[in-house]
DNA sequence: TTTAGCACTCACTTTCTTCGAGTGCTAACA
DNA sequence: TGTTAGCACTCGAAGAAAGTGAGTGCTAAA
């Protein structure tokens, strides 16, 4: 168990640290109006604090460094919320004004802003689709060769294809298609449209329509698209303001694991609700090693669940980051009430 | 005038400094095989090219580095057309195959292709939106308090805003209004929408439908928001495999550079039909002095013209460059022939 | 238990050296 | 007259040597 001298070194040498960037020595501690002691002290408690893990050293005669378990040990029991200044209040609660109606709207505005107050890099999660429900379909013929197929989901989002009309499919057979259409699969959730359509709108369609199987697959193929979840990425030129990379090699691996989104979309769901920290070797991936993920989640109206995280070096302004996120997302919780 | 000997040795200079980043010596040069003198001679030779100005020492006694005087002779006179390597071809014919129907779709995947063959920036800019026309309007209700209006233009392009129906309206007014607008504004370009509803149509909704000020404000702010002509952005992180940008303040300032996509978007609207190159400090802006720019024109059905750009450090490989963005410019103006 | 004092460590910086690729110039050669 | 061999010279890059200072651990005294 550590001390309460140790607590207070450990939190000043972290704090310091974050600050910084730079190890943290004995007397730049003692300096501290909060340490009443000597840097001699100090230098006995770190090698205390040192032998249980949670501080290094980055060479023999170094100041000392935050180790993992120490930054650990600081989001989980050190960490004093932070008051957000009202400027970054304002800042929140301004993109919140104009009332946004689109999920997509929103969670850009918010990536925005998280990787602009914060300088790491904001990630947000969409919810899961598979409570999402088809509302309507409509078919825009453009010209005799091609027409638009839009889809619009209970949760409001839109999605559209072109596709070519096959010449022997006049329009009064695409209209009675998109009736049938229409009329059995609202409600359905889009994951099972593909099913949907291949059990019992297919006959249906043939009995109805001619040239029922042209018309099914370019429809087919025109709306079974893929509506796996998106992952929203602001800020990702942040990273380069770190000092932490400096090293062009960690930047290039970093950017390429944040490519595989969906690696990164089931980390992000992979966290439980409230808020999470991930630091350093918690990430799954090599080139997250150095990194700290933190994740909060929100809630849509129908209780699902979408996640916004933020990506930075281990060396985070955690409190801050916390405050943040949890103002952030209650205010995404706040705007999706009662959407659909 | 240049003689044979100095162009020969000229072009060599580039295409080696191209290919290694090095500056390259007179020794070098003499062991090419089209080069038949001895380094001595070449080295006076590079005098008189460096004395003209097409090529640089970086300090005395340093090989020489084209200089951006070197790069525009190269490209206006030494280009070798190169052939495509099959597997490049492939690439791009593989891409196009699968029969895209929509502009942004395939000015994505171009954006990608470009991007991943040339390992720099690609950047593409939708043509001007003035010619683009309504096609139709089709509002869908989510439910009582909001519903989605969807406008699809004649391109096949649809922009959708959610909105709020306030409860005065009801569901058969909405109807009314948007048949109102269909008939009066189908074919009428987006450009000038906001003028056309407040002139003419305002009045017509007024004698159609109840509560007319509500309905059409809120149509209002979710039709007219703004149809600026896009920027799509390809391989930006390719930026930092190039070794002119080792520097990570470089990066930086390219970085903030590129992100005002409005002065982007009029540089390469500033360039001429077909191929054109802007090299370093022929680039407006202080970020792009150590970049050169390619830009490649497309065309849509109607004649209007989009452009496609590359983005790298001088030291570019042109030729490949500019067979490249001839095929893919060549691609893009075939695919939408004939679209609307 | 705390602290002053001191020897020690080691990254960083600066200075100096060495090395070699490359140059320009000169003189000889075809 | 144009070309080339030869040579002294330049200068960056890389490495070695020396100095600096922030930091440590240990010891002994308060």
């Amino acid at each position: 168990m550590l001390t309460e001298r140790q607590l207070l070194i450990l939190q000043v040498i972290i704090d310091d640290f974050i600050l910084t960037a730079q190890p943290v020595g004995s007397r730049s501690i003692a300096k501290k109006d909060a340490v009443t002691f000597s840097s001699a002290t100090i230098r006995n408690e770190m090698a205390d604090l040192e032998e249980m893990g949670y501080i290094e050293k980055t060479h023999s005669s170094s100041g000392r460094v935050p180790s993992e378990k120490g930054y650990r040990f600081y989001v989980d029991h050190l960490l004093a919320p932070l008051r957000l200044s009202n400027k970054e209040i304002m800042t929140i609660r301004e993109a919140f004004d104009d009332k946004m109606l689109e999920f997509e709207r929103v969670v850009q505005k918010s990536a925005g802003i998280l990787s602009d107050l914060t300088n790491y890099t904001s990630i947000i999660l969409g919810p899961e689709v598979f409570e999402t429900k088809l509302k309507q379909l409509q078919i825009v013929p453009l010209n005799d060769q091609s027409a638009i197929a839009i889809l619009v989901t209970n949760t409001g989002h839109v999605e559209h294809r072109a596709f070519n009309v096959p010449v022997e499919i006049n329009s009064s057979n695409l209209e009675k298609m998109v009736n049938i259409l229409n009329s059995r699969l609202q409600g359905v959730p889009l994951v099972k449209l593909h099913e949907k359509l291949h059990t019992e709108i297919s006959d249906l369609l043939k009995t109805h329509t001619d040239q029922h199987e042209q018309a099914f697959s370019y429809l087919q193929a025109a709306l079974l698209d893929d509506h796996s979840t998106k992952l929203y990425i602001g800020g990702k030129t942040n990273i380069l303001m770190q000092p932490e990379f400096r090293d062009l090699d960690k930047v290039r691996s970093l950017y390429a694991t944040i490519e595989q989104e969906n690696d990164i979309a089931d980390l992000l769901r992979s966290g439980e609700e409230g808020i999470n920290v991930r630091i350093g070797q918690e990430n799954p991936f090599d080139a997250m090693q150095n990194c700290s993920l933190i994740t909060a989640s929100y809630k849509l109206s129908n209780n699902q669940i979408g996640t916004i995280a933020l990506l930075g070096p281990t060396r985070m302004e955690y409190n801050r980051m916390f405050s943040l996120m949890n103002v952030l997302s209650k205010h995404m919780t706040e705007t999706f009430k009662g959407w659909y």
